[in-house]
This record gives structure tokens, sequence and C-alpha cells, in this order.
DNA sequence: GTGAAAGCGCTAACAA
DNA sequence: TTGTTAGCGCTTTCAC
């Protein structure tokens, strides 16, 4: 329609060697006369960028995650990206099923994948970002870390407490049903361990409430150790969903908080301003986090080499503490 | 390696034509050997399937439309696809970017996408599944309809609150901070609207609170009605979030409920389960949904014309009522 | 029953 | 400065 070869179409649509002006124009003409739109699909197979994103994730459903992604693409939307959401599944089939997508780029934060499974993907050779829940000791600096500030700002709310006279605190960790429990690779857990040794609190395993399956179990576990003799005056909940159902159960044994109990959970989610008393909660920078993952992804996918990146937590105080 | 020609192997693989067991043998030990897998971008260029279905959605982040999308993944990659989510844009060239991934089918629930967009994507023979949250007048039946209960569900709430002897309601609107209200084509407030007629309740503007941008808004307008001598003694909001301001603006205005106002909210959310009172709530079965939504989009994929879907609320009766 | 070859829509090396 | 052409990895027609 241009009267030009497609060669020609292809330079001025990726703007990429000299075209005379006039043809130009004559290109642009018929490609808004056409809506003509190249196909992304035979372009990504000329070995081109698919602009395609992959995120990996344990958790598709919580809140947090889910502003993630609104932020996500936000920023990928205008670079060109379209995000695909995948849950993980721990064997080759998956891994072998993501190379065979051929995506840009890969975002994993998915507490219980294989770190032979993340090393495959590596290996593959897409770029990967790390969005750190959990360590990866054994996964090189082929893959950029992005830090949420989930150490940090469980020290924090361990200092918190502790600056309000508590010393005697429980960690509530996840709910699952399939096993997936917080070792000691999982950052909030461990920053709180060791904020806890470093500050001298007592901690023991009878303070880590872990491995219940549903909320009843979990309140129920809560109800027990208050009721069990141990001490306690202050409770830390791995996310603010874990919080509330403690701080329930705190109240349902009949004890005050905060007078008796501090508790305090973690995201910031709308929950916690709709509990009562309303939950003093750790705020991650959402926005500057999702932007930061599509940043980085693009510069990898570029060829570069970013950094890690390391984000804050700003605690919003509320009634529990 | 399994030394036959690439058109054998595609057979193998395709299993659509007949192929000598053991050159069949040869190849499938060659596939496992070289974990060989076929490259989906080149398939979906030669016009085959690309596995790929696309989710628009106007609001990624609640927690309603996270557990759906969980549901989904689950059964799409079962059945091979990859969904990618993106939020609503309305411009042509939102649809333009589409049309150039070649997906295979696409879901939408966007309360404010233009029906002009909308039929655009249908035009370009990708089949569409609408996820009704409202009316799309003037779509034909080209794109199927899958309906989760939200006219039921909505009157069931009215009925609910009748039967409490309820009779001067507050419908709340969503917040939006660019002016997305609930039109008449909002299947929730239509809802709303028919069965407070059929049930002769009194319905008029000042008790449809919309129009805020934000909770502290939505806050005062629930303050500002209940304390403007306007009867009120059932509130009820178009999903938990909601109701749950108008719960807090309700206590903070000195009224006691359920006594002096019932709140019915819907989704139920977890949020639903840890304010104080209670929230009583309306459940949508999310997992039949979700299932619906992809077993509707293959079937059309696959060339058929599956029929439009209604599911059942359930209510969750808890303490504000 | 199997292979050769064309072609999906694009990009880029090379030639002109 | 632009056009010809090969080829990305696959599927499928057609011929044998």
């Amino acid at each position: 329609m241009a009267g030009v070869s497609e060669t020609v179409v292809s330079y001025v649509l990726n703007n990429n060697r000299y075209v005379a002006q006039d043809k130009r124009e004559r290109v642009l003409a018929a490609v808004r006369e056409l809506h003509y739109r190249p196909n992304t699909v035979a372009r990504t197979l000329k070995g081109k960028k698919s602009n395609h994103i992959l995120f990996i994730a344990d958790n598709i459903s919580n809140e947090h995650f889910g502003k993630i992604v609104e932020e996500m693409d936000k920023i990928a939307y205008d670079k060109g990206y379209l995000i695909s959401l995948l849950a993980d599944r721990n064997d080759e089939e998956f891994v072998s099923q993501v190379n065979s997508r051929l995506v840009d780029g890969i975002v994993i934060s998915a507490t219980g994948f294989d770190e032979k499974y993340v090393q495959m993907l590596i290996d593959s050779g897409v770029p990967v970002v790390l969005l750190m829940n959990r360590e990866y000791p054994n996964i090189g600096n082929e893959a950029v870390r992005i830090y949420t500030g989930l150490n940090k700002g469980i020290r924090d709310c361990v200092k918190l407490l502790e600056s309000r006279g508590r010393r005697h605190l429980l960690y509530i960790d996840r709910i699952s049903r399939h096993g997936r429990f917080s070792k000691k690779d999982d950052l909030r857990f461990s920053g709180f361990c060791s904020q806890m040794e470093e500050s001298g609190l007592p901690f023991s395993a009878e303070r880590f409430v872990t491995g219940c399956t549903n909320e009843r179990e979990l309140f129920d576990a809560v109800c027990a150790r208050l009721n069990s003799g141990l001490e306690v005056d202050g409770i830390v909940g791995r996310n603010d969903d874990m919080a509330c159902v403690a701080l329930s159960a705190v109240l349902a044994c009949g004890r005050r908080v905060p007078e008796d109990i501090s508790v305090i959970g973690f995201d910031n989610s709308r929950i916690s301003n709709y509990v009562t008393p309303a939950l003093t909660s750790m705020e991650l920078d959402r926005p500057a986090i999702a932007k930061a993952i599509i940043t980085t992804l693009d510069e990898m996918i570029a060829g570069g080499k970013p950094s890690n990146q390391t984000f804050d937590t700003k605690l919003i105080e509320r009634q529990t503490t």
C-alpha cells in the first residue's frame, strides 16, 4: 500500500535504519489506515523480544500480591510488556512448560519453589528477578534480588513491642494446607529470630506457632499457648491475616489488647484497619517495589546487569500496640 | 537423533497421523533425552493455538479477583493454558496491543471498559467470555456470558434485611478515584433497585451513597446521611470493603449494629470475618465460576458454542444482621 | 507410512 | 537508501 518493500516497513516501525522521509511518511500513513500492528508472535519467533513477563508465585490470591501485580501492570503496560501469572509447581514439566513460552523475563516469589527449578529457569537464559521472601543460598547473582524490607521490617516489629515493655513474644507462622511452613530460610522468620536474640528475649519452639492447616486450628493453637501457663505479652504475625486470627484468639481468651498483650501484623492490608482494635502493621512500599521489579527486568532484558535492591517498610501504628 | 524427518516428529507429538511403532518410540526416546519441547511461539505463528488466555479486569488487586485467578490458574495449567492479566484501558491502542498477541481467548471483567472496544476484540475473531458484573446491551451472543449470581445475590441481601424488619436502606457504592461509579448497567445496583421496588421499600437518590474517592469521604458520607434525619435501619454494601467502611461509620455515629441498623456486605472476603461485629455477607461460588470460565473458553476455542451460565450465591450470616 | 518443501509474519545480512 | 532473500521452529499438503 505504501509502495515499498517489507524491509522498509520494518525499518520504519523499528526505527533502526535510515529511510527517506517521503517513504517513511507513506508507510506511517498506510499503518494508520490499515490499523496495522506487527505480529508479536512472528517477531518473537524471529528472535526478538516477546514483551512477555512471567510472574511465578505461590499465593496469587492475597491482597499484597494483588496490589504488587496491579502496580506492575501499570508500569509494564507502558513499556509494552504483558504479565502472566502462574502458580509454581515443583516439577521439571513446569520448567519445561515455561521454557517453551519464550518469555523475556521471570519474577519469582514462591516460598516453596525448589531452588533446583529456579536454577533450571536461569540456566535456560531468561533473566530472573527474585522477589525475596526467603533466601536462595544456592542461586548465584545471575538472578537479581529485590528485598522488600521483610527482614528489617520484622525486626522493627520486635523492637516496637520491646519498646512497649513486651518481652514474651509469640511468632505466628502462616497457615498452609500443603505443609509449606516457614523454615530458617524465610526472611521474616529468620529476622524475627535474630532480633529476639539480639534483644535478649526468650525464644523457644513453643513460641513459634506453626503447622496449622486452617484458621480454626490456629485460633486453638494460640489459645492453647495462652492457657498453658506460658507467659505471653506480645504477638508478631507474619502477616495481617495471621495476626488477626491471633488477635481474635487473644480476645476470646479474655486477655486485653493492648493492655495485656500487644499484637502486630505485617503488610498493612485493609483488614488491619477494620478489625477491632485496629491492628498495628508494617507497610511495604509496593509501588516502588513493583516499579523496581519491572525496571530491573527491563534492564536485564536489554542486556544490563542491574544490582540488587532493598526497600524500607513503614510502621503504621494503630490500637493493638 | 531418532533418525526420522521433522514431519514424523510432528506427527508423533501431535498424535495426528499414523506412525510406525518403532519410529514413534525412537522419537519419544529422543524427546526425553533431549528434553525437547515444541516451541509454543513457532506453533502459534503457524496458526495453531497459543494456549494463552488473557484476563482483562479493572480491579486486579481485590481479594475476590485474586481468588478467581488462583482457581482459574489451577484448571488452566492442566489444560495447558497460561493466563495473562491486564488492566483495561479505554482506547484503540489497547485493543491493538491485545490483537497483536494472538491470544486464544479473552475473559473480560471490567465495569468501565467501553463496549465499543469489547466489540472490536470480538470482531477480531477471538473467543470472548464476559464475567458479568454489568450489562453489555450492545454485545451480541458471540460472547458467552457467565453470571456469578450478583443480581439474585443482592436481591437476597435486601430480602434478608426486609425479613429482619428493615425497610429504610442505604446502598453503598464503590469508591473510585476515576469516576467509575455504578450506573444502572451494574448488576448489583440494578438488582438492588428492582428488589427495593418489588418489596415496596423507599428508594431515592439520597439512599444511594456514591461518588466517594477515598474511604474517609465514604465514612463521612455515611455519617452525614445518618445525621441528616434520614431514617436508616439497614445498609447494603456492594462489597465487604464498602460495607466495612459503612459499618465503622455507623458505630462511630453511636448507632448499634445490628440492633439499630443491620449491615450486609458482599463477597464473603476475609475481612467480613474479622470486623467487629462480624459482617454478614454473600459468598460467590468462586471455584465453580473459575472452572466455568476456563471450560467455556476452552470449548469456544475448540469451535464450540457453549451457552451462558449462571451461578448461585450463598448467604453467610454473621453478627451484623 | 514417510519425507520434501512451502509458508506462518517478521528481521537483518547482503547486495545493489 | 532500499530491495532480495534466508530463516526463526513449527505444521501440513502433496508426492512417493
